[in-house]
DNA sequence: ATGAAAGCGCTAACAC
DNA sequence: GTGTTAGCGCTTTCAT
């Protein structure tokens, strides 16, 4: 058996609360015997037991992270930010992969939700109810997804996609397409909607929208046939798997990055520098967001009064690469031509 | 408060130790009582406190895992397979990030081995001394690293280096260049062994080391002028980082892979199929991985004597793909030369 | 087959 | 400032 405070106790002489409070609450404790004891809670190699404290505490100095699958290295590089706080906090991390289940998501929740302090809930894929149920019980934070009267943190996916844009319309790019990731996203959604808001702050502007497609390889080869008929100069896609998958379809039908066709897109993964061209893409600082959500977290536990505000956006960044350029010369003469026919405001030809 | 054995008990007019066996040992109860029990249980929500049971039993039902890097997909695949199979068998994994920092890999397993009926270590970054020194507290599996007495489990690290040399040698292939990880690496050295026994082996051969590399694409970069300089017709690199760099920087010198220089590598990362050429990877059986290793850990934390040896390798697999073709007819014609004027064990001129 | 009772290691009143 | 004591929720002898 491990060595126990009694055991401290007894080889210093005094008894079990004093080496307790030695321990737990120094402050309570007269100097010397606090040095005493301390002295020889560390040489008898002395650890208290987590599982007894938190019998009597009610908490247990323990989070849950639940992630819908941590081989997308988007929630490994969370649950690194994540763990890396907590730990600085003296809590330990649970992890869940939920398999993007909603059914096993709530199974690995519940079987979490018992041993921990609280749970930050990535990319939540149950019901509103179903999450709204957990906390009831439990403390829960949400990443990448809003439930009214739920904490959430996210990304400023908005302000992502608006960076993308001004950075193409820079480059004297007007008709710009935009491939979308599933539906069922939540953050797929925010960025077609600023997508179509931009447009409608900006009429002179050609926007297409492509379409959803799977956040994947294949979809971004599905929506790059699309992306080539639409006739636009620039294609946004709404992660960098789709990037890829749009680059190598478009090379394959014989048209040239970015000279051709600039193509930007979110997430700005490791490989997305590694690839050439390099892509142009929104960075997301996702260990910062893990330890947001620490931050938010334990506000939610230890009922911090000054905590974050119930829902947050954290900052994002565009990285401009090789993948984006100017607009091709042709495809400038011809929108040129389209702009000057539809002047914003003035009519000088019937 | 959540509903705890004494309500139960409390409800089913049984005592506590009747309500612990039905749910425990439900053997030890009579079926009426049983039913009656266990169905009051799961009306009322009822859920172990596990800290509770482990303060009695000295078991905690949680496993460790420890990794040198979270946002490495490779050890978030292996964190997959290793949250899967323990919540199959009832274990919660807590997860630690070491940021590859020996010190900090220290404080991270003594901060989780006390909670945990055992440790999952990948990649440990600590001396021998220093590891060994924490099973003796705790049961511990490495992964990807080997120490006398340790159980460890890994890849078939030199398969898989035969795997790709024997399919370069199907092309033509005949000047064969490898640009090996960091010495420190254990695989890395693996590999290596495994490419120097190749060659031996396969006299006819003209195998070449280009020499050790940062594991990254930066290293790719750096090993490319060597490799071209080297003449060599096939560039194995210790992973696939490596390969884009390698590749990136190929293409840079105006060569084309494969048709000029072939390259295979390891890991076989979701991005080698998203490039272009895709690449010749050796794929690991990561999820598999973490299967075995919870399986190896919980053989030890249970005592079960059934469990596999102490140290196993596990099986990979080539993928051949794009990035590796025929030798070619320029550098198989001169190569002839070359195995003309060196004829194995005879020499026709002074 | 079931109940009573003794703790697991620790903290938190409560005394002194 | 320190010691005594009563549990936290559960398992596990030991009786019955």
């Amino acid at each position: 058996m491990a060595v126990t405070i009694r055991d401290v106790a007894k080889a210093t002489g005094v008894s079990i609360s004093t080496v307790s409070r030695a321990l737990a609450t120094p402050e309570l404790v007269a100097e010397p015997t606090r040095n005493l004891v301390q002295q020889a809670a560390a040489d008898m190699g002395y650890r208290p037991n987590r599982a007894a404290r938190g019998l009597i505490t009610g908490r247990t100095a323990c989070i849950g992270l639940v992630v819908p699958d941590l081989e997308n290295p988007f929630f490994g590089s969370i649950g690194k930010g994540v763990q890396d706080r907590a730990r600085a906090a003296g809590y330990s991390v649970f992890i869940g992969d939920s398999s993007e289940d909603p059914a096993l998501e709530a199974e690995v929740v519940r079987g979490i939700a018992k041993q921990v302090d609280g749970i930050i809930l990535c990319s939540a894929r149950g019901s509103d109810e179903s999450v709204r149920a957990i906390t009831t019980d439990t403390p829960v934070v949400l990443v990448n997804r809003t439930i009214a009267g739920i904490p959430s943190i996210d990304f400023d996916n908005a302000g992502g996609l608006r960076a993308i844009m001004q950075h193409l319309v820079a480059l004297g790019h007007t008709t710009i397409a935009y491939a979308a990731g599933p539906v069922t996203s939540w953050s797929s959604g925010r960025r077609v909607d600023a997508f179509r808001a931009f447009g409608e702050a900006s009429p002179e502007l050609r926007l297409i929208e492509l379409g959803n497609f799977p956040p994947v390889f294949a979809g971004g080869v599905q929506a790059a046939d699309l992306a080539i008929a639409s006739g636009a100069t620039a294609v946004v896609a709404y992660n960098d798997l789709m990037a890829l998958g749009l680059l190598d379809r478009i090379r394959e039908r014989g048209l040239r990055v970015p000279d051709d066709l600039s193509i930007a897109s979110f997430d700005n993964v490791a490989v997305a520098s590694m690839v050439s061209p390099k892509l142009t893409s929104v960075d997301f600082p996702r260990i910062q967001m893990g330890r947001a959500c620490v931050d938010a977290l334990l506000d939610l536990v230890l009922e911090r009064p000054h905590g974050l505000e119930r829902t947050s956006d954290l900052p994002v960044e565009l990285i401009v690469r090789q993948s984006t350029g100017v607009v091709p010369a042709s495809a400038a003469n011809r929108e040129d031509d389209t702009r000057t026919a539809t002047p914003k405001g003035a009519v000088t030809t019937p």
